[in-house]
DNA sequence: AAAATAGTGTCTTTCAGACAGTATACA
DNA sequence: TGTATACTGTCTGAAAGACACTATTTT
């Protein structure tokens, strides 16, 4: 029970390895939704499936370093700041191969979600409450186990969106646009004089003395975020 | 900026491609204390270092199934669950080449912990509150980035204890125990009567009847865990 | 003035911390 | 009876849900 068929002094260079690519969750709010950036497989395995930007992992490149590259490759996103979600590695989750593929997630900012440019093989689907993916109303089937890994990036975006949905939404906005991107990603409503009493009793935001454009009724204050103290 | 170099009809064999490895956080509670097993290294690099043990990933197997094999193998803990903490890929994390570790963590009951024989090249090391490792008062240099791998793993218990400690007490426990292992995790005393309403509100204990062994004065009720209803 | 949204005051409930008290075991 | 621990009663304060209210803007 105590010798391993690796031993320390193996050369590891020896063993077969496994390919290992990295998968990006980049999401963002549209139209008050939950969305997330897919795209379209044009070769086999699941040729014409939707899936989320991925790309193989090189020697001498840190993970974090792949995901925002293949960000930038597939979808033109630049200085995105990626967090990993998880590893997956079911051995016939790729049916070609054994590959470990890391999941990272990408908030994005209005601003940049509005200028990915959508085509007939990238586009924006919902992440609905349970964590499923739909277009037009119509739930989408991924390919692989992406379907897996958005579910995964979900649960996990719900436990921290009170320090993340500063980061979907524009540098200014209004308590209500907060409460919005809150809502969206816990599939939730959430009563509002407790939300903006926890909101600003947090010491986080500050108000600008500024308003909202001038829409059908009364505009609301713009708040900044201000991190720490 | 739209051309990938790794496009999807690319053979992915034809790249070099990482090793990959499994590295455990085994723990379990050790005299009120958070410990976590230990082992040392005979080669290079680091070698006298200790570390947490870990193996190669081989190609038809589940990265949790390499988890567990490398516990049985290296602590002769059977049938234990892992659950995944992270995936380390820094480039220069081990000086020999590139390998990209996936960090598990077990949470052993205190009869298996104390069933792993401790020996020369083998021990049960404490993790302080503030996520660092040590032995006999010594506070300990890990090998690799085993160190970060110990903090997070900490972090992310510290976030799951009000399901966990229930794996870290024996079948049987008092309140004082399951407070004890809850404390150790935190790394900060609890008010006991919060805990013990917060505790019995959940709906999850069952008292037993049956009391503790007498010790010196007076012994405390046994519960047991009876999840969900 | 009507309509629609922004923003607030306040009641109630829930729950954790604090602290003192009672209960039970052994020496 | 003393001592140390198990266990509980109760006060207080913090924070969230609910709901109605006031405030501001355009039409």
């Amino acid at each position: 029970m105590e010798e391993s068929p690796v031993p320390d002094d193996y050369d590891p260079a020896a063993y077969d390895r496994p390919s290992v690519t990295v998968d990006c969750v980049a999401m963002g709010m549209s139209d008050g939704k939950l969305a997330v950036l897919l795209t379209r497989r044009t070769q086999l395995p699941f040729p014409g499936y939707w899936a989320l930007p991925g790309g193989f992992v090189a020697i001498p490149e840190p993970l974090e370093a792949a995901a925002s590259r293949v960000l930038k490759q597939k979808a033109g996103l630049n200085d995105v700041t990626v967090d990993q979600v998880h590893a997956f590695g079911a051995v016939e989750r790729d049916p070609r191969m054994r590959i470990i593929s890391i999941a990272y997630r990408a908030l994005l900012a209005p601003a940049a979600l509005a200028a990915v440019p959508v085509h007939a093989d990238r586009c924006l689907a919902t992440i609905d409450a349970d964590g499923s993916v739909s277009a037009n109303g119509q739930r989408l089937s991924l390919a692989f186990d992406h379907a897996a890994i958005v579910a995964m990036t979900l649960t996990r975006l719900r436990r921290t969106i009170d320090d993340d949905a500063f980061a979907l939404v524009a540098a200014q906005f209004t308590l209500r646009e907060l409460q919005t991107v809150h809502e969206a990603v816990l599939g939730r409503p959430l009563n509002k004089p407790a939300f903006r009493r926890r909101m600003l009793d947090r010491g986080i935001l500050q108000a600008t003395g500024v308003f909202e454009a001038v829409r059908a009724f009364r505009p609301a204050e713009l708040y900044v975020h201000v991190p720490k103290g």
